[in-house]
DNA sequence: AACTCGGGGTG
DNA sequence: CACCCAGAGTT
């Protein structure tokens, strides 16, 4: 009895068109490839940082506060030993403040459990809390060379482009489809630049909404510029956003404004606390009416929850005095 | 599978 | 204003 335990099968490919694309890609790359600080690097904690930083952040964000980061924390083990509330002030304005205090987790982890040296295997890294399969692969292969296959939006957008055609109205295989079809075009022995090259273009060429098909070097390789030249729409742009428009299944747009969420409340304890004077508390009562103006008493269980959200998330320490940074 | 989690840049 | 982004953990 054949039990669908296994991941689909994914769309066999031509070795032909993937050497091609290979080729043509790689030799792309070693002209374009853009200037990244991580890029000359060797040290696996370094590499680290950045994955971490770069997770939903664009690379222009990340630039400056990458070099700040590494200044502050030099090491794994000046960054293990330092104070979370430093970790957390460090890390504005990047957003997703749970990455900060989750880097220095790592960081402990890899100390107690790995004698102080990040693991250079996926299944290692795995064992890590806060380093997913993404990061995990990004890890291997950039900092130990590891010739293994990564997936993030760029690289599943590029290679969905490329092998399967446009991703829309909807994807044609899902994520561990991806991922084996990432490890079937990976080319030998060139992991790093691959997989470098494949976010490069993803985030200068092959973009999301609005890709520049015309600056392309895969152009004649691209089963979606294919599939877009046969429609109306084309140039790429349009034919993109008329069928993501139509693929749109509910609008599900944001019930209330941003600034009433409780990610914005979040973002406005943290920040707040970040510029507090070391060690001091601030009493709820107090923290209330900061953050919001008409504050009343009939919303302090609302405040409690998001506190307590925070302290689950290691970005608070309440006591019955008030709360400050970990 | 769907939700949550920031914040700045862009058209 | 809407959408985007080198994801991961939780429910």
């Amino acid at each position: 009895m054949a039990k669908q335990t296994l991941s689909s099968p994914v769309p066999s490919l031509a070795p032909e068109h993937i050497s091609r694309v290979n080729t043509g890609l790689l030799q792309w790359y070693a002209q374009k490839q853009r200037d990244l600080p991580w890029r000359t690097t060797s040290d696996p904690y370094a590499v680290l940082v950045s994955e971490i930083m770069l997770q939903q952040t664009q690379v222009d964000r990340v630039l400056p506060k990458y070099q700040q980061f590494l200044t502050a924390f030099p090491t794994l083990e000046a960054l293990a030993a330092a104070p979370t509330a430093d970790v957390i002030s460090v890390w504005v304005p990047l957003g997703y403040n749970r990455r900060a205090v989750s880097l220095q987790s790592i960081a402990q982890q890899v100390i107690s459990r790995y004698a102080g040296r990040i693991p250079d295997t996926i299944d290692e890294l795995l064992t890590l809390k806060g380093i997913g399969r993404y990061t995990a692969g990004a890890v291997a292969c950039f900092a130990y060379r590891k010739q293994v296959a990564t997936v993030d939006t760029n690289i599943r957008r590029v290679l969905h482009r490329l092998f399967l055609g446009l991703e829309h109205p909807e994807p044609k295989v899902n994520d561990a489809q991806m991922l084996t079809l990432a490890e079937q075009v990976l080319p030998p022995g060139e992991a790093y630049p691959w997989n470098q090259a494949l976010m490069d273009l993803g985030a200068t060429v092959c973009t999301s909404n609005n890709p520049l098909c015309m600056n392309c070097p895969l152009q004649t390789e691209c089963i979606a510029y294919a599939e877009m030249s046969q429609h109306s729409l084309f140039p790429s742009g349009a034919v993109l956003r008329q069928l993501r428009k139509v693929a749109e299944k509910k609008p599900r747009y944001q019930a209330q404004p941003f600034t009433s969420s409780n990610r914005y409340f979040r973002g406005r304890i943290v920040d707040l606390l970040r510029s507090l004077p070391p060690e001091e508390r601030l009493p709820l009562s107090t923290l209330g009416p900061l953050i919001k103006a008409d504050f009343s008493s009939a919303q302090e269980d609302w405040l409690q929850k998001i506190v307590t959200g925070l302290v689950k998330d290691g970005l608070l320490d309440a006591n019955e005095d008030g709360v400050k940074l970990p």
